[in-house]
DNA sequence: CACAAGTCTTATATAAGACAAAAGATATAC
DNA sequence: GTATATCTTTTGTCTTATATAAGACTTGTG
């Protein structure tokens, strides 16, 4: 391990785990090396590779089974993180997912600004529609630069099932980091009523999320719109060793 | 410490630090004794110590500060964990709370079974008014199985300015640990809209949470509703070593 | 005396290595 | 053939040693 930097070893090994992933060395599932032998390759103890890799599972990046191994997190989708509950029940159900399209449009002044681009650059918005059985439970749309995502196909998008998040990766080596999500109540427009399949002026659960790299570098702004009379929204559970 | 256990020597090393907390051995933002002289009293090493300071750092019920020392976390309040941000801006603002009144009412069943109590069971209602800037933004009404919370009094609730967490471990010895929280959409009712002093079927944010303690006992079932026609709500950022 | 630079003490933070526990895979007994 | 033991590999726990950070204290200097 280069000895340069003025930072924590596992720092160090984070980063170049960090990586290993990113370049796709290890598939999504598939199980890293040991610790003893990652810590073989960097020069450091088991123990060293171990606190890196809390770090990413704590993240959401890794997760782990005693005896088994280390494995690459699903990089799960934007919003979706997170699930739906009826209203007294306590088991969740995930949404499926429907491309609805993607478009090229221009960047308002506000959304400019979020993104760190000039007015008027070119955007991909990108939208789809979230199902509960069969029921069409919200609306999602995502942004994206398309000077950072240069040839954004809808073809591509379908063939990886909409994950944006894993396509965004995949085909321009950026890897998001989720953002803190807003939330707001707000009425059904036109637009919204229309995709949803509802009235206007009924509530919607709107959700907003300015995505970025690890890098820190804004990448994706997305807005969801959920309808709540039947289920509740749950983000998902944040990690950390459980307590008792 | 007692070997009897069949747990990591770090998990006993946790419930007996927490269980020192919760006895008030420590009052809040006071510094812990050193990891060292705590391995010393429990007869683990410092690390050991350590490991489990983590768990309840990452719990936000402890903090740190490198070269100083651990501190006991103040008990930050309910759903007011969290903040409001301007629609467009980035600088959040925590609202100020005014505590409507403290009533003793029964159970439904939903209720009672989600409280693990016997239908028609004694609750009590505490209802608090959320202000930014003066202007009212949200509603928030929280319910304690009079059981577990006998004497509770609304002068008393004024006396820890409404931080019905403090009371909660400082007069019943609850120590409450946050549960995941539910959002939805909904439109005012009679009772908010004269509470919010807003129209009725304007849009509201709906947060439900349902607050253990450390055994995982249900203790309090909150709700909360929140205007979010100017401001957007953001929940509190979950922490985990960053990522670098 | 005033004030700044050094250094001492006491914290938390990091690193390595030894060992324990869990999960599969494989061999063995019956 | 099937159940049970044991072996191997992996993550999980724990201790010891050392590094780094923050204040308090000391000391030199105008």
């Amino acid at each position: 391990m280069s000895k340069l930097a003025a930072q924590p070893l596992y720092r160090q090994v984070l980063r170049e785990v960090m990586v290993a992933i990113e370049a796709g060395e290890w598939d999504e599932d598939e199980s890293l090396p040991s610790e003893t032998d990652l810590g073989k390759r960097f020069g450091v103890s088991q123990g060293t590779v171990r606190k890196a890799l809390d770090v990413l599972v704590t993240d959401g990046v890794l997760y782990r089974r005693q005896g088994v191994g280390t494995f690459v997190a699903g990089t799960s989708d934007f919003l979706l993180r997170g699930q739906f509950l009826s209203l007294a029940g306590r088991d969740g159900v995930k949404p499926s997912v429907d491309l609805l399209g993607c478009v090229r449009i221009h960047a308002g002044e506000q959304l400019a600004e979020i993104l760190g681009l000039r007015r008027g650059a070119a955007l991909w918005q990108v939208r789809r529609l979230l199902r509960v059985e069969g029921q069409v439970i919200g609306l999602e749309e995502m942004l994206l630069p398309e000077a950072n995502f240069p040839s954004l196909e809808i073809r591509r998008i379908r063939e990886l099932k909409g994950n944006l998040r894993e396509l965004c990766w995949r085909d321009f080596g950026v890897r998001l980091k989720d953002g803190e999500v807003r939330y707001r109540a707000v009425l059904a427009g036109q637009t919204e009523a229309r995709l949803l399949m509802m009235d206007v002026n009924e509530p919607l659960l709107q959700l907003v999320r300015l995505a970025r790299d690890f890098d820190g570098k804004p990448q994706v702004w997305s807005v969801a719109w959920l309808r709540t009379e039947q289920l509740a929204f749950e983000p998902p559970a944040q990690f950390g060793a459980q307590a008792g």
